[in-house]
DNA sequence: GCAAGGTC
């Protein structure tokens, strides 16, 4: 039996299919598809199924000190151990096995992984590789009957690679959670991938930080021409610099003045120059992930997202492998075809069908070429609009028409530049018209805004109008986005396709980095000027340009893995030789910034810093760092993660929380505000669902550090809606509430229930006080006679029993009849109800 | 519980 073994289950299905004509079996070993026909098995990897990793002895972090891992040996382990186990099984009865995996280095490694999982179990089967560039017939067909050997010095690059990541990513992440004692969840990591990434991110915010805004002015006025009625258009008063570039902000506030003069007395422009070009608008190259990412992304998907719907799209069969470094369609692919699918369809066929009528369909190419898998294209196969969400749809339109635009003609512009002048000022206007849509007619994800400029000939005179001296400041560079991070990271050569996104993902479960655009944390400033200090290596690119060029020799074998594994270990040795002495240094550094994250200014009580914290049971809440002393504390809404904004409240000095979820992401605002808002009245007693006298089992956590250790108290609120109630002072950990009337004042007298040890509570408004009595058997009492009258009238204010009688025999049994009626048609048929009380039961209704 | 790289 020959054994086929490839990357992925899909690429296993599809070679089954070309190699087999169509008339493969196939069954699932251990939760594996295997493929089978004429005496051949296919089965397909998911990746990598082995990792590395240290020895158990270097697990606990603390019984070990960092510098020894990077001396400590490397395992490999199954990860996938389904996935071996299936290996080994087909492996032994094998007689031929054939190694089938990606065509990249990775692909080179993954096989070696496979290779020795064969060898382990079967001493003497042989083993061949075959390469090909995308899984089609004619390449899989070449590449079966030309069979080669197995590349072990370009999978030893790779594993070079594993081995320099797992050394100094380790040592030095449990080196920085060490000195700074965050171990668990919180631990603080470091990589050749993401600390570049985050250095970008820090820089970026330092240059913000340091920015010093310069004010200048810009000048516009309105031309028009005279002689008819065409809409006049603006134009910008521009200089030339001591370059003799354009230039139109002017520095100097006097010369603004003195040119506003200049044009606002001016009674026409006459024109001097009138420039008119075309420019070609190219159709944009085909998708790699990269440039897929940044168009999803103007559509506001973050990358994240994008990528998990590309995958979902894949592996339903809609668009080709979304994970890819190339921007040139392989020669087997043809456009005409693939538009032919699309022909008829309700939305995407009349573009395709347009393109059709081209005498000629030829793609565009992006300058990067790869052997592994072809740029992201729909594969011809259409979901029907049912099969697929909202989202999946738009993703999978948008990809079909980035394959449109590749192969639709060019767009043109017309620009036209016009330049007038009033004494020695001049202005110039630029309009361009778009004469030929071309690719954007199949492809509308790009702006196509025009701007108007009528026609005009030199020396004629226009009319000058609405001048406008705009006052504006130098603004600082702009963070980075997802997208452009992603592309940025491509340009350093950090990272690869399928891994840019996950880093960025990484950056924020790290709480290096927070909301979108992403904004680096303290920690993450302190964590990279750390790096910068004493392991400058690990936040550059050129540790990933350095170890390409040693993969690439050990690939060319001109060196061998263990001399640039020695010298990567060799170059750590060092840095930690001056780490170990500054432990305590950056510990105190990296702890400070934990704690700078999370302040929020100073407590009311004692003092010291009000802290953003975390229960037990994973609720945010405010605390004072002055605990267990200071007792202190604030509630947070219970929904989203919460973010400390800049901006300061006037009356505490508390930074403003906004809480992050999503699409439900609110500005909360100051939490000391908010809990004076909702005017915390007078404490009535134990909450009874959380208080200390509440006999729940699940209310008490021993030794959280937090205020859930207290139990909760009922007190009378007020909410912004001005509506009251009994609700319970842990909110919103606990909602335990009751109602309250909504009008009058409210008296705690020192009469007390004796079933629930609550004040009776006595209602003053009006002539009569009303006593309510204890708010839980108020509340208990109103339950029962709700479900008694079976009217939902008593929810208004002032209904009670009687009134709900009363009003049913006017035939108003609910709310909705209540709305309906004439509120004097209900005073004049009901004893003692007036008008006005009708209509203030309607306005609350 | 560490990295980065595959894949789902």
């Amino acid at each position: 039996m020959e054994l086929i073994v490839t990357e992925k289950d899909n690429a296993a299905r599809r070679i089954a299919d070309i190699l087999s004509g169509g008339s493969y079996d196939s069954s699932r070993e251990n939760g594996v598809n295997v493929y089978e026909w004429g005496g051949k098995r296919c089965v397909g990897l998911s990746g990598h199924v082995v990792g590395v990793d240290f020895p158990p002895e270097y697990s606990d972090w603390r019984d070990v000190e960092p510098v020894e891992l990077i001396g400590a040996e490397i395992e490999k382990t199954p990860t996938k151990e389904n996935i071996v186990a299936t290996l080994r099984i087909l492996a032994r009865k094998a007689t031929r096995v054939t190694i089938a995996t990606d065509y990249d280095r990775e692909g080179e490694l993954i096989g070696k992984e496979a290779y020795e999982i064969v060898r382990d179990v079967n001493e003497d089967v042989p083993i061949r590789r075959v390469r090909f560039s995308s899984i089609t017939e004619n390449e899989v067909q070449n590449a079966f009957d030309e069979p080669d050997d197995l590349d072990f010095d370009l999978a030893a690059a790779g594993e070079a690679r594993q081995i320099i990541d797992l050394v100094w990513g380790a040592a030095l992440t449990r080196f920085l959670s060490l000195s700074a004692g965050q171990l668990g969840n919180d631990f603080i990591s470091v990589g050749r991938v993401q600390s570049p990434t985050l250095k970008l991110i820090v820089d970026r915010e330092r240059e913000i930080q340091a920015f010093d805004p310069e004010e200048y002015w810009e000048l516009f006025a309105d031309l028009g021409k005279t002689d008819e009625e065409a809409e006049s258009f603006e134009a910008q008063y521009f200089y030339r610099d001591e370059d003799d570039n354009e230039a139109e902000r002017v520095w100097d506030e006097a010369v603004a003045e003195e040119v506003y003069e200049t044009l606002s007395s001016a009674s026409a422009a006459t024109v001097v120059d009138v420039n008119r070009r075309t420019r070609t608008d190219a159709p944009p190259t085909p998708f790699n992930t990269t440039q897929f990412i940044r168009a999803a992304g103007s559509l506001g998907y973050s990358a994240q997202r994008a990528m998990s719907i590309a995958e979902d799209l894949y592996t339903a069969g809609y668009i080709t492998y979304p994970r890819t470094d190339n921007t040139v369609y392989p020669d087997d692919l043809d456009p005409e075809a693939l538009l032919d699918e699309f022909v008829g369809h309700p939305t995407l066929g009349e573009s395709a069908e347009s393109l059709l009528e081209a005498d000629e369909v030829v793609p565009t190419e992006g300058d990067e070429e790869t052997t592994d898998h072809p740029p992201i294209h729909p594969t011809g196969e259409i979901p029907s609009r049912g099969d697929v969400s909202d989202d999946e749809w738009e993703i999978f339109e948008l990809v079909v028409r980035r394959f449109y635009a590749t192969v639709a003609e060019a767009a043109v512009w017309e620009h036209l530049k016009v330049v007038a002048e009033v004494g020695d000022c001049r202005l110039k206007a630029n309009g361009k018209r778009l004469v030929e849509p071309g690719y954007h007619d199949v492809y509308p994800y790009f702006s196509t805004t025009e701007n108007y400029v009528p026609d005009v000939d030199e020396g004629e005179e226009l009319s000058v109008s609405d001048v406008e001296l705009e006052e504006k400041e130098t603004q600082p560079p702009r963070r980075y986005g997802q997208s452009r991070l992603i592309e940025t990271m491509e340009d350093m050569g950090i990272g690869t396709k399928s891994t840019r996104h996950n880093t960025l993902e990484k950056l924020y479960d790290r709480g290096y980095i927070e909301s979108d655009p992403p904004r680096p944390t303290k920690l993450a400033m302190a964590v990279v000027d750390a790096a910068e200090n004493y392991a400058d290596r690990v936040v550059s690119e050129e540790m990933t340009a350095q170890l390409e060029a040693d993969m690439d020799a050990i690939a060319s074998g001109d060196a061998g893995l263990e001399d640039v594994t020695d010298e990567s270990r060799e170059m750590l040795e060092a840095i930690f030789e001056s780490l170990v002495d500054s432990r305590d240094e950056i510990g105190d550094h990296l702890r400070k910034s934990l704690k700078d994250d999370k302040r929020l200014g100073p407590c009311p009580e004692c003092g010291e810093d009000l802290l953003v914290r975390r229960s037990r049971h994973g609720s945010y809440f405010v605390g004072c760092d002055g605990y267990p002393d200071c007792e202190y504390t604030l509630p947070l809404p219970s929904t989203g993660k919460p973010l400390i904004l800049e901006s300061e409240c006037d009356d505490h000095g508390l930074n403003e929380v906004k809480m992050l979820a999503g699409r439900q992401t609110f500005v909360h605002g100051c939490p000391l505000c908010k809990a004076e808002e909702a005017g915390e009245g007078p404490i009535l007693g134990d909450c009874p669902e959380c208080g200390d006298s509440a006999t729940s089992e699940t209310s008490r956590d021993e030794g959280a550090e937090t205020a859930d250790e207290h139990g909760g108290e009922l007190a009378v609120k007020t909410l912004q809606s001005g509506s009251r109630l009994v609700g319970c002072t842990r909110y919103p950990d606990c909602e335990y509430s009751l109602p309250l009337p909504r009008r009058g004042d409210i008296e705690v007298t020192d009469d007390h229930c004796d079933e629930h040890e609550l004040p009776e509570l006595v209602i003053h408004s009006g002539d009569e006080p009303w006593e309510l009595g204890c708010p839980i058997c108020n509340y208990q009492e109103f339950q029962a006679r709700e479900s008694d009258s079976g009217s939902d009238l008593e929810a208004l204010d002032g209904i009670g029993a009687k009134t709900v009688e009363k009003l049913a025999s006017a035939g108003i049994e609910s709310i909705d009849d209540l709305t309906d009626a004439d509120p004097d048609d209900v005073a004049a048929s009901v004893d003692g109800i007036s008008a006005d009380r009708v209509r203030n039961w309607q306005a609350e209704a």
